[in-house]
DNA sequence: ACACCTTGTTCATTCGCCCGAAACGTGGGT
DNA sequence: ACCCACGTTTCGGGCGAATGAACAAGGTGT
């Protein structure tokens, strides 16, 4: 939780712990105390990344939108979900699509393609990690940097 | 790279965009300078977790950033991280490269190129040592103080 | 019965990355 | 001046992934 400190006037100034720490010395002008309480929401906002989420219907939803999934997809996205940010494996993916794994060498390829179609719209982006799997993010700026 | 702005008296806040920026109004005390830029080191050092990480996928997350490495890459960058600020020799890093060592005379050389090209986004930067080999470290960062 | 849509699957082709090799540039040390 | 260590660019083969097309099966509405 986002604190602002109030400082009297000869007291030494604090040492904040964390981002979402900030203190001012009073008395205050309004300006600056709107600022600095600006600024820790900002931060705030930033450090609790908003995650998508998936519904035992199908039901992805994730920022202002929400688009439904077929039974595959949706068997896909809750593994890319249960590692948000992270790698998930070919194999992991293909089981978490079909019980006994994908039917086809090229099932997967062809599904992800159809999820990122899908997800795309509400600013979701699956970046392909060669050779190993998949990684699912937010089509934010700069998270993952690559060269032009 | 962290920030201290420094405000003239009728102008107005500043609007930060991330943690690693705070502001004061001058003049300033001391004090007050040296617990701002104290607290904004502190965060730094949260923010850009102290030393990049690589996982299984071959996936490097250093500061807010990460990049996937190619599996000969992801072996330097594995030795590179072991001694992560010393020196690691050429044989060292032909080993972690290749089981059997570098196939070419300028193989590892031309890995080092394309490695350190792609962590170079992430502000890490691999040094050469003449003759003894090579160093892993973060992109040094200064403390910049600006007028605003 | 029929047209139409959605979903799951397979196939064929294209695309782009990873890697090794070769050739050349550069700068330091002796 | 020369060698040596390293940097940089370019090229092509191999291969995994992306993509588009096609088709079957099932559902729905007319």
């Amino acid at each position: 939780m986002p604190r602002l400190l109030l400082v009297e006037d000869g007291q030494p100034p604090p040492q904040p712990g964390d981002c979402l720490e900030d203190w001012v010395r009073v008395p205050v002008p309004e300006l600056e105390m709107r600022a600095r309480v600006a600024a820790l929401e900002l931060r705030s906002a930033q450090h609790a990344s908003a995650r998508p989420e998936l519904d035992e219907f199908g039901v992805v939803r994730f920022g202002s939108g929400w688009v439904s999934l077929p039974p595959v997809e949706a068997g896909l996205m809750r593994a890319l979900l249960d590692r948000y940010g992270a790698v998930v494996g070919r194999d992991a993916l293909s089981r978490a699509g079909w019980a006994d794994g994908a039917p086809g060498r090229n099932a997967l390829d062809v599904h992800v393609l159809r999820l990122r179609r899908r997800i795309g719209v509400l600013g979701l982006v699956i970046r392909t990690v060669r050779s190993r799997g998949y990684l699912l993010e937010a089509d934010e700026p700069r998270h993952q940097v690559r060269e032009a």
